[in-house]
DNA sequence: GCTTGATCTAAACCTCACTTGAGCTTTCAT
DNA sequence: ATGAAAGCTCAAGTGAGGTTTAGATCAAGC
């Protein structure tokens, strides 16, 4: 209907505040899709600032792009999310961030109980068997640590 | 005193359920220091077990290593901290975990107002410019986002 | 003395999320 | 028709925080 429904990578970058080689690169990474013109240029939706949008969000949310990618993959027809999409995914991700509300509110407390204790024991501070069962989990590039350290000692 | 106040690499990792090569970085970094035998492999002291201990909780709280190495560096004569070095370090991570609580409920709170509203208008909606903000300094490795993201503009 | 397992070094490799650079091509306003 | 600005591809680099690999050496029990 308007006389340009389609942008130009850098247009899609001024309006999201992304770069241009990361719209490039989350098209190479599956995220987005662009149609060509004649000479082979990029040409968005105007939609796509509403996807980009998206990915920004759910990384903030904590979300990899791997993940951003499988949510956006679930909507039917591969469409940009609309409202109700957008109500479904988000409502999960509030989930994501109570869980790493809890987690941090539990280090929090653990934190506080060993303050003015100084123990630092393996054993007894709790800090350290919340390692790497609750806390951070999912939030943000934390990625290698594969629930590695299976014993726990005291410090003897 | 005892018999043994040495311990190898093995036991190091055993006690704190880090890999070998992990305390190898450690060392490599500089925030170990080991002796070594006449053959040389390294030899721990007992309070290295604390010392690894502290490594793994401060970096829970999200410090780097290279944070982490300046707290250890900061106490008198590279001693491993001990109660009162403890409390007082422990007292200054409290405060990054309430900025990072902070930021995290306001995000939350955006959130919410964004659900059932399905918007993603990067000008409405607060989720947006909170993004470079507060939320996630320093929980991580989110390094590369220096402050880019300028200008936002409105999805119309 | 021998074997087995732990350790050694150095360098290469890994993930994630991008950026940078080199060397060309397209688009668009004038 | 032209020249600047924007775009293109492909390869390589960045940074944190490690792991893996290879080939050699050390320590300890029997």
């Amino acid at each position: 209907m308007h006389r340009t429904d389609l942008i130009a990578i850098g247009d899609l970058a001024a309006r999201t505040g992304v770069a241009v080689s990361a719209i490039r690169f989350y098209e190479a990474k599956g995220l987005l899709a662009a149609l060509r013109t004649a000479g082979g240029q990029r040409r968005f939706l105007r939609a796509d600032i509403r996807r980009v949008s998206f990915i920004l969000i759910a990384q903030q949310m904590g979300l990899s792009l791997e993940e951003v990618a499988r949510e956006l993959a679930s909507l039917p027809a591969g469409r940009t999310p609309n409202a109700a999409d957008w109500t479904r995914i988000s409502t999960g991700l509030r989930a994501r961030i109570d869980a790493r509300l809890a987690a941090l509110m539990q280090t929090r407390e653990l934190l506080d109980q060993c303050i003015g204790c100084g123990c630092l024991s393996l054993k007894k501070c709790g800090l350290y068997n919340a390692r790497d069962k609750a806390a951070q989990r999912g939030a943000g590039p934390r990625y290698l640590l594969g629930d590695r350290a299976g014993e726990i000692a005291e410090v003897g």
